[in-house]
DNA sequence: TATGAATGAGAATTCATTCAT
DNA sequence: GATGAATGAATTCTCATTCAT
C-alpha cells in the first residue's frame, strides 16, 4: 500500500507536470517555453522534472501522443457508432452529425492540447510534424472508411475520395481553430447543423432531395 | 548605368539570400535553421548577411510578408476577376473555378513559402502567428464579399457565411498542405473540378439542378 | 547548517568571481577582459558566471558600487571622526591627517579596485562615469564640510572653497595613482606628513605660524 | 603646384578626419565611437579613412600625440619663461602664473581633446596609458627642474619634491576636468589666482610673509 | 526521491579592416 | 585617389541537461 501510494503520488506529480507543460507550451511555444519555465509553474525543482522526463521534447511527445490517443480512440468510437447505426438501420446522417459533435466537444475541452498540436507541432523545427502526419493518416483512414460505408448505402454521390476527405479534415480543422478555440460563443449544436448541411449537400446522390435529407440528418427533438 | 547594376546587384543578392532562407526555413524550421546555415549555403560572409537584413527574425518575417502580399495580390485580382464577371453577365462559376485555379497554381509553385507559412508561421515561438492571422483575416473578408456577391445573384441557398467561410478556406488550405506540397503528381485541373464541385453542391439553391450548375461551371473545352 | 553553508558557497563563488573579474578588469581593461577570461581564470563554467551575474556589465557595476560604498563609508567615518574632535576640543589637524592615513591605506590595501575606478570606469564608454561622477560629487560634499567646520573654527584664511577641494581631492586622486597604486616603497606616514604640510601651510590664516601648526599635526609618539 | 595642391587637399582632409574623431571619441568613447560613426560625420567612405590612416587605433594614438606635442611645447615655453625670468630677476611668481594661465588656455580651447587624454586614453584597454604616463613624466621632469630652480633662489621650503609634484599636477589635473571642461563660466583670472594662491603659500619657506609674496604674484595691472 | 548549482555547446550579432571597381 | 560591399574573427549570452548532495 504504501509503495502503491508513492506510485501514485508520483503519477500524479507526472500528471501535473504535464498540465502545467500544456498551458507553457500552448501559451508560449514550444522553443520558447523552458524548462525553467515548466519547473518554476508546477513548483518543482529543475532536477525533478528529469526524474520524470527525459527531456522537454519527451514532455511534448507525450503531449502529442496524448492527444493521438485520445483522438484516435474517439475516431474509433466514431467509427464504431456509425458501423452499428448502419448495421442496425438506424439514421446514418444522424450518426455522422453525431460524431461531429463529439469530434468539437473533445477540442472544446482540450483547447490548450489542441492549440499545440495544430500550431506548434506542425513546425519543422522538432520534427514532431512527423507524428502529427501519422495522425493525420489514421483520421484520414478512418473518414475513408466511413465514407466508403455511406458509399455502399448509395448515399454518396461519385466523387473523388481522396479529395473529399481532404476537404472535409481541413475544414473540420479549421472549424475548431477558428470557432472552438477563439471565444466566438457559437452554440456547439447550430455549429455541427451549418457542417452537416454543407457537407451532406455536397456529397448526397443527385436524386435525393438535398433539403429533404439535410433536415433529417439535423432535426432534433423540438425545444 | 553601373550605379544601377550596383543596386541591382545588391538586389539579385538580397534576393538570393532570401531564397536560400526559403529552402533552409522551410526545411529545418526556423529555430533550427541558423545564420550559419544560410550564409553557407549562400556562399557568402557571416557580415554579409548581416549588410543585407537585420537579423535571422527579419529574414524570415520578410518571407511572410512577401507572401502576404503575393497572396493578397492575388485574392485581389480574383475578386476583381469575380466581379467583373457578374457585371458582364458571364459565367460566375466559371470565375471562381478559375480563381481556384490561380490560387493552386501559386501555392504549388511556391511551396517553401507555403510550407514555412503554414507550418512554421503558425507557432506561437515568435509571434509571426499575429501576421498570419491578419492575413487570414484579409482572406477571409475576400472571401465573404466575394459571397455576398454570388448571394445577390440569387446563387447562393441560406447559410450562415462565416461557417461557410471557415470551412472553405480550411478545405482550400489543406488541399494545398496534401495535395500540392506533397508530390501527388495530381492534375491540378482535376483538382480543381472536384473542389468546385463539392462547394458548389454544398452551396447552391435547393431549386436548381446540383449536377447541371456544376457541369457549367467546370465543363472545359473538349480536350 | 547544510542551507546555510549552500548559501555560503554561493557568497564565497560570488566573491571568488568578484576578485577574479577585478584583477582582470584591473590588468586588461573592461573591454579587452572578456567573460571567457574570467571564467577561465576563476577556473568555473561559462554559465557559472552567468548564474551570478546578469552581464559582464554588471559585474563591473558592483565592483565600482562595491568602491562607492566604501569609500562612501569611509569619508562618513572620517566626517564623524573630525566633527567629534571640534566637538571635544581635539586636535582637528591631526583627526584631518588620521583621515588621510585611512584613505590612502584603503587604496593602497585595493589597488586593483582603484585602478579599475580611477583608469576604466572614467572613459565615457559604458557610462559607468556617470556613477564615478555621483561618487566624486559626494566626496566633494562632505569636503566641504569638513572645510566649513575649520572655516567656523576660524582654522582657514579666506579662500573659494570650490577650488581648494578642487585641488585637494585632485591631489589626493593623483597621490593616489602615483605613490599607492604603483611599487614606490614609500612609507605611508611621512607621505601623509608631507601632504598635511601642504595642504595646512596653503590654509591656514596668516596670523597663524605655518611651522608651529604643521608640527603640532603631523608629530607623532617619538619614533 | 598641382601636385603641392593635391598633398594640400590631402592634408586638409587628414586634419578634418582628426577633428571629427576628436568630437567623436570624445562625446562616445574610444570603444564606442566606430569608425563608420567617423566616416558618416567626416563624410567620406569608409576606404578612405584607411588611406589616411592605418587603423582606428593610429588615429586615436595620433591624437593623443598631437596633445602630448602641444602640451610639450607649451611646458617648454613655460620652462623657459621661468629660466628667462630668474635669469633676468624678474617676478618668478608671476612667471610661473603666467605658466598656469597658459596651460589652463590651451585646455579650455582644446576641451574635446583633454577629454580624450583624461578620460579615454588612461584605461588599460588598448595601452594608449603607457603614452599618455610617457607624457606625464615628461611634464613632472619639467615641473621638478622648475621646482629646482625656485629651490635656488630659496623661494621654496624644505620639502619632498616628488610629492609636491604630484600634488601640483593632480591639482592642476583636477581643475582641467572640474572647471574647464565643464561650462563653470568661471573667470581664468582669478582661477588662475586663487590656484597660485594655494601653492604659494604651500611651498614658500618660513621667513617669508605669505600674504605679501601671494599679493607681489597675483596682483594684475589695476582695472 | 528530490534538489538546484554547475555545465558547456551553440547561436546571433558586431565591426575593424580589406580590396575589387 | 576614392569608394563601399564584403569579410570573418571575436564576443556575449542562453538554456537543456547532469550530478553531487
Amino acid at each position: 500500500m504504501p509503495a502503491q501510494s508513492v506510485s501514485e503520488a508520483a503519477n500524479k506529480r507526472r500528471e501535473h507536470i504535464l498540465e502545467v507543460a500544456t498551458e507553457i507550451f500552448s501559451g508560449k511555444g514550444y522553443r520558447r517555453a523552458s524548462v525553467a519555465d515548466i519547473v518554476e509553474q508546477a513548483g518543482i525543482a529543475r532536477g525533478t522534472f528529469y526524474l520524470y522526463f527525459e527531456s522537454k521534447r519527451e514532455v511534448f511527445l507525450e503531449l502529442i501522443e496524448r492527444y493521438f490517443t485520445d483522438f484516435a480512440e474517439l475516431l474509433n468510437e466514431n467509427h464504431r457508432h456509425l458501423g452499428n447505426t448502419f448495421r442496425d438501420g438506424g439514421n446514418a446522417l444522424r450518426a455522422w452529425r453525431e460524431n461531429v459533435m463529439r469530434i468539437m466537444e473533445y477540442h472544446r475541452d482540450n483547447p490548450h492540447l489542441t492549440s499545440i498540436v495544430y500550431r506548434e507541432a506542425l513546425g519543422k523545427d522538432e520534427d514532431f510534424s512527423e507524428r502529427v502526419d501519422e495522425l493525420s493518416g489514421f483520421a484520414r483512414e478512418k473518414l475513408v472508411a466511413e465514407f466508403r460505408m455511406m458509399e455502399e448505402h448509395s448515399m454518396l454521390r461519385p466523387c473523388d475520395l481522396e479529395i473529399v476527405v481532404t476537404i472535409v479534415m481541413g475544414s473540420t480543422v479549421n472549424i475548431i481553430m477558428e470557432h472552438l478555440l477563439k471565444e466566438s460563443g457559437r452554440n456547439l449544436e447550430s455549429l455541427a447543423d451549418e457542417i452537416m448541411s454543407y457537407h451532406i449537400r455536397a456529397l448526397i446522390p443527385a436524386n435525393l432531395d438535398a433539403d429533404v435529407v439535410v433536415r433529417a440528418a439535423i432535426s432534433r427533438p423540438t425545444g
